[in-house]
DNA sequence: CAATTTTATGCAAACGTTTGCATTTTTCAT
DNA sequence: ATGAAAAATGCAAACGTTTGCATAAAATTG
């Protein structure tokens, strides 16, 4: 019996006069080990409070039976809630889940995707950066085989497996939807045009435009980082002069909220004055008064995908061209108060 | 110059004329290797493409450069915001997180303790299940003499290392305030008193009325887990009958809000009719209208005392002592609108 | 320049598994 | 009882690092 505080199967395989192999098998339901062998390796490894080491195993193997995931912040709703059903979802497949988060810097994602390589991660999900073009970094996945998903914020020119909303279509059904409560003049709040799902959207906007024959103004249009304080600050430039727009579609919540917000302590009446759209279906949106219309991307869908989607590339389920395939999410445009005129509104 | 598709440092060795033991050495920038052969070796490592393998250096050095983080579940305002921060801090000190959520069950904690040991974490923080009261399960964490570190949902007599908010100064203010502004029938919404914290605020409530003379109502008090629909449960039986309770203290924010919304629905008037205080400072409780009452746990403290805890075990820097001290995070009431007649409000 | 110290490098074992192949044991049909 | 097939077990190498100790090379000293 070895005297190392931590018990390996050397020990069980020692205390019981079996080989390594044996008890290695044992412990794994080996198909051609004996019953009677299988129940005395368990019981002893019980016994001396065996612990199996999963990085050993995973050194011989060349599997960690671990995912890596990418989001830009684990504390926004929507990457949250994708986030937390990844986790669930992969854990009952057997998987561990390392959550990274970049923060949208580019510098960081980089270090990550390599910490992430390092770890020999079974498979990679990534929401990139608002500011990743270039996704060179993550190239080395590629070369060795190992699964590699975007999701959301997904690249454009980079050949890989995506997941993504229907960003497109959110657009546009958000801004026709505020053409037909009667708005003519809408601006629109955008992420940074490096984002492609922003680009998406914007295009969305504008064909919603020109479907209705109005026109497309580039002063209507804002680009930064969709921030409280930005928000606060593109609102005090909307509203610094007459006339103001009919209404705004926000490509995110708390650009949304915060538009309200501005709104409501200038006495803009939301929605008759100017109505209001957000995008991701944020719980605050569903709770602020008057509630925001909103686009729902159903992201509890969206993870189920991306982990179903993973279990296939890991067990290279598909031709090859899988691999690169793109998936689209439906997206649902929940209408609420904010953009629709009492009276009028749906039940 | 080896075959395999991976290179090690086997390989850069090789290519070099120099040992595995050089290589590696000079990798990690160790003191008595040549500042020439430095640069040799990586030069060579960035030429071959070479990736290190932390499996490989966790098995040899018996440490995983990862530390373990098991959460309820990260979708919910709390522990999100505190996985944000310990995930970030953690980063910067090269170490990764291995996020899990027990989704509140108990059997999964178990789990999930044994799968981060087979990962040999360095270290392990845990917000417990509401029903976690045997945590015998994380008794190898301690024997194997890793930090272990118990968040928010902390044990009572298991002991270790503990850092939590001032669960019973959070109900004793919230209670108190509620009198302050003129509450004499404050009811008692409380999670499962299984989990230690509810059993602190609980006291801090208790208190509270007994300070200012009010008698404590056992039918006042109602336990149970803190969901929305189990809110909305408890705020018929609540209104069902009269007198209505001219307060309500929700021991979580969710609850704090189902119960406005019922109010609203059925229009009883918050504040004048009824006063209603939360507890975390949900980012919804300042959104909603009337905007709620809540205690703010300061979040990001929590995180970085979380972070530097651990730092602090795995450096053993402190006497042993340390290794089971409690820590208790101030806590904050942020007054609003669903608790103050207006007029009456500090500005 | 020899002796000694300092600096740089190499050898080989170890970390705890898994697995292809070889060997032994058991089972079964003849 | 014999031989062949099937089932169970064992041997040993491999996975990619790190590190204590030994050795070689270079620098320093008297």
């Amino acid at each position: 019996m070895s005297t190392r505080s931590e018990k390996t199967i050397v020990d069980i395989a020692e205390e019981l006069g079996l080989s390594v192999s044996t008890v290695s098998r044992a412990l794994n339901d080996h198909p051609n080990i004996s019953v009677k062998t299988k129940d005395r390796v368990k019981k002893m490894a019980r016994k001396l409070g065996y612990r199996p080491n999963a990085m050993a195993a995973g050194l011989r193997n060349n599997k960690s039976k671990t995912i890596g995931l990418i989001v830009p912040r684990i504390s926004m709703f929507f990457p949250a809630a994708i986030s937390t059903i990844i986790q669930n979802k992969l854990h009952e497949f057997g998987y561990n889940v390392i959550i990274c988060q970049s923060n949208d810097s580019l510098e960081l994602e980089i270090e990550l995707a390599n910490t992430l390589y390092s770890a020999r991660v079974d498979g990679v999900a990534v929401s990139a950066t608002l500011y990743t073009t270039d996704f060179s970094h993550f190239d080395i996945f590629k070369q060795k085989n190992i699964p590699l998903i975007f999701f959301d914020r997904t690249p454009k020119d980079y050949n890989v497996k995506v997941i993504k909303g229907d960003d497109f279509l959110g657009g546009f059904l958000a801004t026709e939807h505020l053409i037909e409560q009667g708005c003519k003049d809408i601006v629109h709040i955008s992420g940074p045009l490096s984002c492609n799902l922003y680009k998406e959207r914007l295009a969305g906007y504008k064909d919603a435009l020109q479907k209705h024959k109005l026109p497309f103004k580039k002063n209507r249009v804002f680009f930064h980082e969709l921030t409280r304080e930005n928000a606060w600050q593109a609102a005090e430039r909307i509203f610094s002069q007459k006339p103001y727009p009919d209404g705004v579609f926000a490509t995110n919540d708390t650009t949304a909220i915060t538009i309200l917000e501005y709104c409501r302590k200038h006495g803009i009446q939301v929605p008759q004055q100017c109505k209001i759209v957000g995008y991701s279906n944020d719980p605050r949106t569903e709770i602020i008064t008057p509630a925001i219309t909103s686009v729902d991307q159903y992201p509890a869908t969206m993870g189920e995908r991306i982990v179903a989607a993973m279990m296939d590339l890991i067990q290279a389920r598909h031709p090859p061209a899988y691999r690169h395939s793109q998936e689209i999410v439906p997206i649902q445009l929940i209408e609420r108060e904010s953009s629709v005129d009492a009276g009028k509104r749906k039940k």
